[in-house]
DNA sequence: CGCTTTTGACCAGCGC
DNA sequence: GCGCTGGTCAAAAGCG
């Protein structure tokens, strides 16, 4: 059910004080999403230092008239492929701008990723000698840094930190975020092979709004069955 | 036993 | 150049 498809309205805006942009979505009075969601803010959410940097990246990528950037499947554009209806409104994403070269770099870093994971499990022990652990780390460390993936992010009245939104994550990283006094947390998509990310922090001015922002596209369906995803289609607030 | 979560450490980027 | 901050790693602990 999640990546919902685009039929929302988009109103352009500032949204609290610290949010220096925002596009929010008025979901279908019909529709519901997340399951425990009942308000969404699609966009950059300047929750700080984190996503106020992708804010400055992908705001110049953004028209004027909607804050929504045209995306050839970055954005909300990579969820609809990924649910079998690739929506046409697709949202901006935030890395358009780097185009080949982030691409490259990222390619670059996710080679060093399954080096390291081929290398250190397996028999294949020459290679890894050849470069210490260290430099191997550092070149890992420089790539993702590097690496722009497209993002966005969405605000969601909830009681619960994760939603359900059909794919596996497994948590990687817990971080206490300044001016904030709950923490940020990480989870990585457990397909393998796919590198989609996402962060997940509630607002400092109302805990009860969880801010989800997604990187990357996923590679995959869904994991969970798709009867339970038909079962859950009608309930969704659909993009 | 395998997978997930927790958590301290490390590093790069950024602002001053 | 230095300090701060966000993002990630990886070992240890927890859980089913």
């Amino acid at each position: 059910m999640f990546p919902p498809k685009v039929s929302a309205v988009l109103n352009q805006g500032f949204v609290e004080d610290r949010m220096s942009f925002c596009t929010q979505i008025s979901p279908p009075p019909h529709l519901s999403f997340p399951p425990h969601g009942i308000q969404q803010t699609l966009g950059g959410l300047n929750m700080g230092g984190g996503v106020a940097s992708y804010l400055k990246e992908g705001l110049p990528s953004i028209p004027s008239q909607y804050g929504v950037a045209s995306s050839d499947g970055g954005g909300l554009g990579q969820f609809g492929a990924s649910s079998g209806q690739r929506s046409s409104n697709s949202l901006w994403s935030y890395d358009e701008e780097e185009g080949d070269l982030g691409n490259k770099i990222s390619s670059a870093g996710e080679d060093d990723h399954k080096y390291l994971k081929n290398n250190s499990c397996s028999s294949n022990k020459n290679n890894i000698n050849n470069l210490s652990v260290g430099a191997i780390r550092m070149k890992k460390l420089k790539a993702r840094k590097k690496v722009r993936e497209p993002r966005f992010c969405f605000k969601t009245l909830s009681e619960v930190d994760v939603l359900d939104d059909g794919y596996k994550w497994r948590k990687y990283g817990q971080k206490i975020v300044k001016n904030t006094q709950h923490p940020r947390s990480y989870y990585r998509c457990t397909e393998s092979n796919c590198q989609v990310k996402k962060r997940v922090e509630r607002l400092a001015e109302d805990p009860r709004m969880v801010i989800t922002t997604y990187e990357g596209r996923h590679l995959h369906s869904p994991s969970r069955d798709e009867d339970e995803l038909r079962a859950s289609d009608h309930i969704s607030f659909l993009w």
